[in-house]
DNA sequence: TATTCTTATGAAAACGTTTACATTCGGGCA
DNA sequence: TGCCCGAATGTAAACGTTTTCATAAGAATA
């Protein structure tokens, strides 16, 4: 048997009797045979891999986010390789940089990234799909959270609660997340009155600001924390303070982070579907490799109101929500 | 110049003038020049990847692991190739084909894998770590966690605070991590009456156990259950039977998943650090990478009781425990 | 039986690097 | 001036596949 037929054989060609086919099987079976990716790689100029470029890997987010990407790429019998903790712009050029050459295509989920960065560190022949970004450059394929739309439906359902006083816990200021958080909040709260808190996304500042709203002397009647880890310090630092949520005060975050569930009382927030995130921009990538020269799209990502008790509605009970059953679970099989 | 040229000057050969290095570097970036991953991987033998088969990705604890491996691979220089979500043998089989080739070394840890299945489709070549797994075999290298020390820890925590009579809540049958922690507990417990209750690691198991439990005429003076996501699924069914932890009835948990400082009470258990898990299974990999006639090493990986309020210990306050700081902290930049 | 057509297999080029070995070039030494 | 030596660069083989093209062997047709 020459190397061709084994290859043909191996690959499935027509050309090949079901009788060598099966023979070549046999040998290679018992020879442990695994065919040399790199050898592959290098003449089919094809990888069978995606990259995602993430700016770290710690917490709920990430870890929905990177199991949407595999849930798609594995249905793709694509592999994934992953890139994460770049602190800063040129720690994100260096891994871009790795990982171009190893990859069919980029998932870029990353704050220290924009247009002119791209330009200068990204192959134009290479695929990308970028997320969360404020990069509006019609040459790259975007996928975003609606955060701006999510924020103002939030906002309007504390106002149609009843709230006329409502704080605004930020996010980072240069985040751009964030920064569409505050637009659709300030949008929303006209009526109402608005005031804002600063604050950087980490559980730490949430619970500096609850500090700062229980010795107010007068307090706002609602909370809105721009991410849920903010508003989880919060509701500590208020619970501390000897204020009842949301009797006292009301409370609202952005996320649905697992954890929003089983606080007390639980979290009122912002659903986004962070699985459906990263299995998205897997499928829009994969769109791009296909067809690599058709227009590259920009979609958005919507986001739903879960109410809870933080928000006190009369209509919402304390009772436990049960988490949702899923696919795949063989995560119960592990601790 | 000549290829060669070129390729001794971008990979710092000493025997290259300043001059013409400078020069190839200068031509390189203006010809944003990247070298094809593939062809050096298929002459030099090295991928500069390791892969990581894991059963999932869903949940605290994989994500977790994965930072953890992420952190010491990067400080290595070495790209990580992740697969997962294979929920029986045969799956976990095809993964471990695909990953076969195109690592360096590889990085298991599934239910699925037994000491026959590992000759059967994993190359004797490829320097391999099992973690979290009952595969005893000198062959392969391994890294546990302690897990019959820490629920042998636990129960005799819970025998110092003077409780006589504890159930215990099991994990899935045939899980090891499970049978451990069963054993600890059993060996433990001698001086006090024990009870077991059949869970399966889930939240919703845990739930189940703790209306078990509530509807007993004569409840048990502890619960102590297999892992966090029960001991929370068992909190919440015991707090909507108007139980008081600790006061009515104590409860404790295993792995000290983000989730158990934040519930109300907060959660006693066993804290296993799972980044550093990640870690030390990564480093031991490299090891075997560099010295692969070494002897596998078996490394067990200690765990610490980690008191909290759930277990009433009156020196534990229940003020709120604030979150650890960490290095690397990039994901404050993103909800 | 001779010719053509089809089908299965083989031979060899190509992919983009690295690296052992060959070559060139200039300078120091005799 | 001639020789040798070392440093810098060039040449070419090798890595393990896929794929194009050629070839061989039958089968179908005349």
């Amino acid at each position: 048997m020459s190397v061709a037929t084994v290859s043909r054989a191996l690959n499935g060609s027509a050309s090949v009797t079901a009788q060598t086919r099966r023979r070549i099987a046999g040998v290679a079976a018992r020879l442990r045979y695994v065919p040399h990716g790199a050898a592959r790689s290098l003449v089919t100029r094809r990888t069978q891999t995606v990259g995602a470029l993430l700016p770290d890997l710690f917490g709920e987010f990430f870890s929905e986010l990177i199991r949407g990407i595999d849930l798609a790429a594995r249905a793709r019998g694509l592999q994934l390789l992953v890139s994460s903790s770049h602190g800063d712009a040129a720690e994100a050029a260096t891994a871009l940089r790795a990982m171009q050459g190893r990859v069919d295509g980029l998932l870029i989920m990353s704050p220290h990234v924009d247009a002119p960065f791209l330009r200068e560190h990204l192959s134009a022949a290479l695929p990308a799909v970028l997320m969360n970004t404020s990069v509006g450059d019609k040459r790259y394929a975007t996928l975003n959270i609606d955060n701006y739309g999510g924020a103002q439906a939030m906002t309007r359902h504390l106002l149609d609660c009843g709230y006329r006083d409502i704080a605004f816990i930020t996010g980072p200021v240069d985040n751009f997340d964030a920064a569409e958080r505050l637009k659709g909040f300030r949008d929303a709260a006209k009526p109402a009155r608005a005031r804002l808190l600063r604050g950087d996304f980490s559980e730490e500042s949430g619970y500096r600001a609850g500090r700062e709203i229980a010795a107010m002397r007068q307090r706002p009647q609602a909370i809105f924390a721009a991410n849920d880890m903010m508003a989880i310090g919060c509701l500590f630092a208020l619970t501390e303070s000897g204020l009842r949520i949301p009797k006292d005060i009301a409370l609202a975050g952005f996320d649905d982070i697992p954890i929003a569930r089983y606080v007390n009382p639980p979290l009122t927030t912002v659903r986004v579907r962070i699985a459906d995130l990263g299995q998205g921009s897997l499928e829009q990538l994969v769109a791009q490799m296909e067809t690599p020269d058709a227009p590259s799209s920009g979609r958005t990502l919507a986001c739903e109101i879960v109410p809870r008790a933080s928000t006190g509605q009369p209509s919402i009970s304390r009772k436990h929500e049960r988490p949702k059953s899923r696919k795949h679970r063989s995560s119960g099989e592990m601790p």
